[in-house]
RNA sequence: GUGACUGUAGCUCAAUCGGUUAGAGCACCGGACUGUGGCUCCGGGGGUUGCGGGUUCAAUUCCCGUCAGUCACCCCA
């Protein structure tokens, strides 16, 4: 038995890197619709700009040593820390908002399981230096339409949308002491994961009066409305300010054409991080698998990390659950397919081979994809090996060639109309062919 | 890190109660079909049954360990 790749690490044989290929495709041209603009940082990173972010805990899940020079580096497993520090040692040149996306391929020691692997690619899309909520639908909006990009719709996949300030407020409004209230974000984060009687103890457990406790179950285990909750709590000043930035909020996911996708859903507080505001998951509709991708707005990080105290949103999306819910849908198989030649060139001696070579660089300066065999076999041989690399023409040198340039073209899968064929017309040469190949680009499947 | 389940060819699976040289389909390679053939026919390569140990006359089969995979915790990207 061969040796297989690591625990939690793929190999990424022809037909993986397709799919991945096509998601990391999607991931580019979405982000380049929205106007941002890639970049990138080492995969290595000091040790150090992790754990001041997320306390020395963490170092058990990084893959972390020392190295010859005796600094203590790791695998970067996640790009925000790179981020803050790259945007922090340009802050003041940088034009604001800075849109930036990136797809580092991330690295975590944990056991494997469905969903989660030890590495993984993850699209990182951030917004800095704007602090209105316009931003926060601008971000959203780029994570719905990758979505659609893929081929899935509002069935297939909710946006669910809390705010932390708004959540505080009520908690607020609802009698829960500033002290008491990370212990209640911890419940909540934990509400899905668990039946509803064992949060409604830990509630009861902290010292919340019955009323309190029957207050928060409806609000964050309700479908609460910002109708609902203006008319319950829009007195409480806290409540009321985070409401108005909400409801413009909605407006324009509204406008941006993604507002179907969206939900309200208090339970969403993404673990107990450094979030300060706007803060969303995505979800397949099933409820079946993990988090697609999860985000929100990181207000006082960048000035956390020592960069510049700026304003920052930003969300992460990995390329192992979307790939699952994917092929799931039959999305992936139809998308993520392997390239193909167009020409497979054909001969029938040892001494046609060169002028098989010839032909084969005429079609790939002309743009096509050309296969040829690389030792003498018969031409049935051949035509059964050109349908085998999934060819879609298959061109046969005339006996006389080296005088006239002629050969004949037999059309596989072809779905172009008119075919080549009929482009050419009814004496085809090499030189008429590509001609035809110049003029016609889009006969090929190779420039899809 | 904890627990449960599962490991036979590249893939999907066989192999009677523990019993002869571990088989088949697909895939791959070669040959025939001297030309619409994604066909058909013939042949071939490929396994230390994940690995190590134990019980037994005999282990793919039973036991222990280990590695790997799957799932659930933990935690989160």
């Amino acid at each position: 038995m061969a040796q297989g790749a690591l625990p939690g690490f793929r190999d990424f044989y022809p037909e993986q890197f397709a799919e991945r290929a096509y998601i990391m495709g999607v991931w580019r041209d979405v982000a380049r619709r929205f106007a941002f603009v890639e970049y990138d940082g080492p995969p290595l990173e000091s040790l150090e700009l992790y754990t001041k972010k997320s306390g020395d805990e963490i170092v058990g899940q990084l893959y972390n040593f020392t190295d010859k020079g005796g600094r203590e580096i790791s695998l970067r497993p996640e790009m925000t820390p790179t981020l803050a520090r790259m945007a922090a040692a340009k802050a003041n040149a940088l034009r604001k908002p800075v849109r930036w996306f990136s797809m580092p391929q991330l690295f975590r020691y944990e056991r494997q399981q469905r969903g989660r692997l030890r590495e993984h690619f993850q699209l990182n899309v951030d917004i800095i230096g704007e602090p209105d909520v316009t931003a926060d639908a601008e971000l959203l909006a780029v994570a719905i339409e990758i979505m659609r990009e893929c081929g899935l719709t509002p069935e297939d996949v909710r946006a669910r949308v809390s705010d932390r300030r708004l959540l505080t407020g009520l908690l607020r409004a609802i009698g829960v002491s500033d002290a008491q209230t990370p212990a209640v974000f911890g419940i909540i984060d934990k509400w899905e994961r668990r039946p509803l009687e064992i949060s409604r103890e830990a509630l009861a457990t902290l010292g919340l009066n019955d009323d309190a406790v029957a207050k928060i179950i409806n609000v964050v285990g309700g479908q609460p409305t910002l109708d609902g909750l203006e008319s319950a709590y829009g007195e409480h000043p806290d409540v009321r300010a985070v409401l108005g930035d909400l409801r413009r909020y909605h407006e324009y996911l509204e406008a941006l054409g993604v507002g179907d996708w969206v939900t309200l859903d208090l339970k969403i507080v993404r673990g107990l991080a450094y979030y300060t505001g706007i803060v969303f998951e995505l979800f397949d509709a099933k409820g079946e698998l993990r988090a697609i991708c999860g985000g929100g707005r990181y207000d006082t990080l960048l000035g956390a990390l020592g960069g510049a105290d700026l304003p920052a949103l930003g969300f992460g999306m990995g390329d192992v659950v979307l790939a699952e819910l994917l092929r799931e849908r039959g999305y992936l198989q139809e998308h993520a397919t392997l390239a193909q030649p167009d020409f497979w060139v054909a001969s029938e001696s040892e001494a046609d081979r060169r002028l098989v070579a010839g032909v084969a660089t005429a079609l790939r300066r002309a743009g096509a994809a050309v296969e040829y065999a690389l030792r003498e076999q018969s031409v049935s041989k051949q035509r059964k090996a050109s349908h085998s690399a999934g060819a879609t023409y298959f061109v046969t040198l005339a006996p006389d060639f080296a005088t006239n340039h002629r050969l004949t073209i037999d059309a596989f899968a072809e779905t172009a109309s008119p075919t080549l064929a009929e482009l050419v017309g009814g004496q085809p040469t090499i030189e008429r062919l590509v001609e035809v190949i110049r003029e016609h680009p889009q006969l090929l499947s190779s420039t899809l």
